[in-house]
DNA sequence: CTAATAGGTTGCAATATGAAACTAAATAGT
DNA sequence: ACTATTTAGTTTCATATTGCAACCTATTAG
């Protein structure tokens, strides 16, 4: 991470890019959700170099998105998701629904999802008001709070 | 994009990332979300250097993402969001929602976001059903569509 | 006890990034 | 009309990152 860090930007979603932005990171998390762990599952799965994914792995651990630990009954690495790590599931997603649309496959969806618990289709993500109004693309607008600094 | 391209592997995701997720493209697509068109207000915005905002500038046109014309009236140059574009305004507030809880501005939110319309805040990126019950984390299971293919 | 698997590290060539200098065209100022 | 400035780049070069292949060590399987 020596290429210039997005860190000193006062915006959230630099933040968020310092942490996940790196090549292959958003894979190798999409991987973890489909319930990936294990170090060669990784290098199987997406065919990354194996130095680059210990260089991913550690960084997504030091930024508390991936906790690494010896798996329970053995004396193998499994790399699990954190609450931060989980968290990242409608970034995952978003990226997903707009690769399914704006770049589909030629036979059709690759994966659907459902609500484990009902079985009921998951919606497209959307972004909407508190009270659950659709919010139109143009229809945002940006409200400097506390937070903001000007260089 | 001469590192190994994502094209191959059959995600969206992967296809997603192949439009959008070289260093600074989603930076440079929050700042059109923003309403900025111009090379140099992405430049000053920034501190991207010149020589790769203009790659990614052609890189976004080239995927369909932004559309570069003559401003109307002058003529400058301006690079306007298209449909696919806005609809990567998900994965930009899911990252900014992501990056306001887990790396924090010590003094408070930078950006908040209302619906113009109505003025009412938006709600935090989420994952819902179609019926509109939110999902939890690991409430998601996935299904293989048609689209699925094994190597 | 031996081979295979898991999880790495190291070295090197191929690529990408960042900074600065240089262009060329359009616009603004006098 | 002439000059200076702004806009939107391109080029060059040093430095950083990525990708590939080979190597390594500790566990596990047979």
């Amino acid at each position: 991470m020596k290429y210039k860090s997005y860190k000193s930007m006062n915006c959230s979603m630099a933040q968020a890019l310092d942490a996940i932005g790196e090549r292959w990171s958003l894979l190798i998390l999409r991987e973890a959700f489909y319930g990936k762990t294990r170090f060669n599952q990784f290098l199987d799965e997406l065919g990354i170099a194996r130095n680059i994914l210990s260089a991913r792995l550690n960084h997504l651990v030091e930024e508390g998105i991936l906790e690494k630990r010896p798996a329970a009954e053995t004396s193998h690495t499994e790399y699990v998701l954190t609450d931060a790590g989980r968290a990242l599931r409608t970034v995952i997603m978003s990226l997903i629904h707009w690769g399914d649309e704006y770049r589909p496959h030629p036979d059709g969806e690759r994966f659907s999802f459902v609500d484990s618990q009902s079985g009921e289709p998951i919606r497209k993500m959307g972004i909407h008001t508190v009270s659950g109004k659709e919010v139109g693309p143009g229809k945002i607008k940006v409200v400097p709070g506390p937070g903001v600094r000007k260089n």
